[in-house]
DNA sequence: ACCTATTGATAATT
DNA sequence: TAATTATCAATAGGT
């Protein structure tokens, strides 16, 4: 269909090559796309340029493509389309191998720790765990000791808080007492205000930034 | 390309459509096949007929063929094809999630027992890792102990064991100068072998069965 | 299935 | 590259 018949084997030219294959594979996608219509069939097609290029169709209509796939799959059992899905498995299941493995370590490690399965130990690898014991009491010891300390400095704060506020109270009282005592002798209670609050009650109101919610 | 020009819409007679499938399916796969000599280059193609037939072709070199079905799975982005295909990596993938998690929690625990990340925790849960501190220091200590204490008994043992040669060792030196003084005076050295011998020497030299080979 | 008029595809050329 | 066109190939409809 052309100028002159060919012969079908690899066009050498590599410019007519590239041609040729421009024009057929058009040829071929339409002819796809014009069965699929006409005749209701599903129909895929997929070429690829030898320079890698991938040009492909795809009839719309779904119903059959598992059926198509198994098909597909089963004809080329012994090629790469099983060797891609193998990798892949090999390749899942080497990492579940590796992520095992490493769980198991710190597993064993765990017990050690906690003073398990010990019996197979060397005396020097138990005097290791031991020390890895006393370096996390250390740590542990050190962090008690600062949760203690806010514990305690929010608790004199709170202290002195409530002092303050017992101070007002019994300011309060005071001044209620001596107003029902000025009604009766005109005497002025704010004569002497600060020589009546102790030393220790003049401290801010304030609460300590903590960072704990419990 | 025929008695009449055709449009390019289903063929409602089902027998025309018929024919023209098996027409057309056989043009296309003559030309995947021309394609793919003429121009080198890598086809599939897979028509299934209205009947659930399927024909296809495939260019000799069948690395297209993963590409093939992923690309058609793509386009037609349909559950059972693919889910065939990813249902065994998507169990693999699950089961790598749960054991990664789970190294993920021993990893944290382990951090915590080492005394590292305390920041984040309560005094009631630094609390509790200073109780498996505590056990796993204790149990260490009596494994310890028991080493201790099997070291010991070794190096008893091993020191009456020398004791009993160095008293051997004496014994000969004392028999040599016997047999000399013999030579000399007929004197005969075995007449009070067991009197020469203090208590402490008089015990079986043995090798405790030791675990260990460091 | 086969036949063949006719259309469609495309090889060579521009 | 892209368009043209002479030629061959595919195939629609009839047998």
């Amino acid at each position: 269909m052309g100028r002159g018949k060919i012969e079908i084997k690899r066009i050498e030219n590599q410019s007519n090559r590239q041609v040729t294959f421009s024009k057929r594979k058009n040829g071929i996608l339409k002819k796809a796309k014009e069965i699929s219509v006409l005749c209701d069939a599903e129909v895929g097609v997929v070429v690829f340029s030898s320079a890698g290029k991938l040009y492909d169709f795809c009839s719309p209509k779904t119903s059959c493509v598992p059926y198509l796939l198994s098909r597909i799959l089963e004809k080329y059992q012994t090629n790469s389309g099983k060797i891609l899905w193998d990798e892949k498995h090999k390749s899942l299941s080497a990492e579940i191998d590796r992520i095992k493995k490493e769980n198991d370590n710190m597993q064993i490690e765990l017990r050690h720790l906690k003073g398990e399965d010990l019996n197979s130990l060397q005396p020097k690898e138990l005097i290791m765990i031991e020390e890895a014991l006393d370096n996390g009491l250390t740590s542990l010891h050190e962090k008690q000791m600062e949760h203690y300390d806010r514990l305690v400095k929010h608790g004199k704060m709170l202290e002195d808080e409530n002092k303050l506020l017992a101070f007002k109270v019994h300011q309060h009282d005071i001044a209620l007492s001596g107003s029902m005592r000025d009604l009766e002798l005109g005497y002025h209670p704010d004569r002497d205000f600060a020589a009546q609050m102790p030393i220790t009650f003049r401290v801010q109101p304030s609460h300590p930034n903590l960072q704990e919610d419990s």
